[in-house]
DNA sequence: AACGCGCAAAAAATCGATATTAACGACAAA
DNA sequence: TTTGTCGTTAATATCGATTTTTTGCGCGTT
């Protein structure tokens, strides 16, 4: 139905990802964004026609998300989008503070030059693009947040961190942009955490990553009262 | 004339697995035993050959293990198997301990009948299948530490357990059997781990587990330095 | 000899088609 | 009415074949 942001290059020259990558990022934002509802089935011939493209590539695409807990597979009968619930929701925020707190420290532990500019740097972009109204923001504050556990040496605990995150944002996106949460001042409560980690203060820097993990959640608890969580 | 005996259940349609999970589940193995070797091009065409199946569920089961860290994708190049290094065996080893420990100390603070019972009993099945000389003690031995998790309450937090639980045995498996560790009194750590559970002490349940691991950790380190981890 | 170019072989990625399986509804028997 | 069976239909899972991409080699040029 709407043309979806893949690269409109679908068989010429430089086809920098595969089929495969590009169903599997198209259908990742869709789920995170809430386009594709919570517990909808996922038809492969629907989704073919919705993507643009075989269905060898959506299969292992889903696949992939499945791995994600994005979506589920159900024994002989295809996929659905991973539902959605009040205590899953409480898992996700919990595990998040307990590992990002783990991944914050140690990155700081292991503090470089190069990566204390990098966050410097995330921050730029994220505070730009928010300003100009750029379409990325979204994009760049994942990143700003991964740039902070990014040095923490331990790959497995950063792609950990990362899959949270996103089954973590899926829940705003389904609360509803309406909460858009430049209502609360999130500005300042990044530029908090991002000078207490130029100011190498760990405990300082995790408590205000949490505490800034916690309001949104609270925040979004309280709007996901007023929706059903079959 | 007799009467055709109609069954009144269809046809015996024995196993419920797909082709795409007997795949997964075979390359898994294969893989965490080490008959693939870490780094090791896993050509499609050969693993067809091999598994007997056809080309779509093993691709589909290596997009698997790829989330799972037991398999590396190249760009258009295919997949292999993850390479081993230090650095990857010792993360998996403090992660390890890490998620465990939080994972344990919430079971016990979430402490049931039925689970600590279960927990028992994982053990019960592990000890017999080690003095039968059973085939299945690994897996035994893998689910009763998992039934020593499986109390969280965040079931995300457990497969991350799991995998990891994968990963690092793997490293046992590469290190050789020949290490054979029943040659330190393993049982005896089992052993401790429960009797902390049933006597609901976390800090002690939490000691042993732990100590149960980095002692693992530190021998397969030692051998470790006799392989080639390139 | 080293380097780049282009062709041929191999492998991966993808597509279209077939075979399997589950969901649905009608219909007959109890 | 209820129950259980049988087709019918829709969707999945899988296969075989085609298209793309990579790899490796040979050859000519500097």
């Amino acid at each position: 139905m709407t043309i979806l942001p893949t690269p409109s290059v679908p068989r010429d020259k430089a086809p920098v990802s595969s089929a495969t990558q590009n169903a599997y990022l198209t259908l990742r934002k869709l789920i995170v964004t809430g386009e594709l509802n919570p517990g909808e089935k996922l038809k492969i011939e629907t989704l073919r026609d919705r993507l643009q493209t075989g269905a060898s590539p959506i299969r292992e695409a889903l696949s992939l998300l499945t791995s994600d807990n994005l979506v589920e597979r159900l024994d002989q009968r295809g996929f659905r989008a991973a539902p959605i619930n009040r205590t899953n929701f409480e898992e996700i925020l919990a595990l998040r503070c307990e590992l990002e707190d783990m991944a914050l420290r140690k990155s700081l532990a292991n503090r470089t030059e190069a990566w204390e500019e990098n966050a410097v740097l995330s921050h730029h972009r994220m505070i730009r693009a928010q300003s100009n109204g750029a379409g990325d923001f979204e994009d760049l504050h994942k990143a700003f947040h991964m740039a902070l556990l990014a040095n923490c040496g331990w790959p497995i605990l950063v792609k950990f961190c990362s899959q949270l995150y996103d089954l973590n944002i899926r829940y705003r996106y389904i609360a509803g942009k309406a909460m858009n949460y430049q209502s609360r001042d999130v500005s300042a409560e990044h530029m908090a955490i991002l000078d207490a980690i130029v100011a190498r203060d760990a405990d300082l820097a995790s408590d205000h990553l949490l505490s800034h993990y916690k309001k949104t959640g609270a925040f979004l608890s309280g709007i996901l009262d007023g929706i059903d969580l079959a």
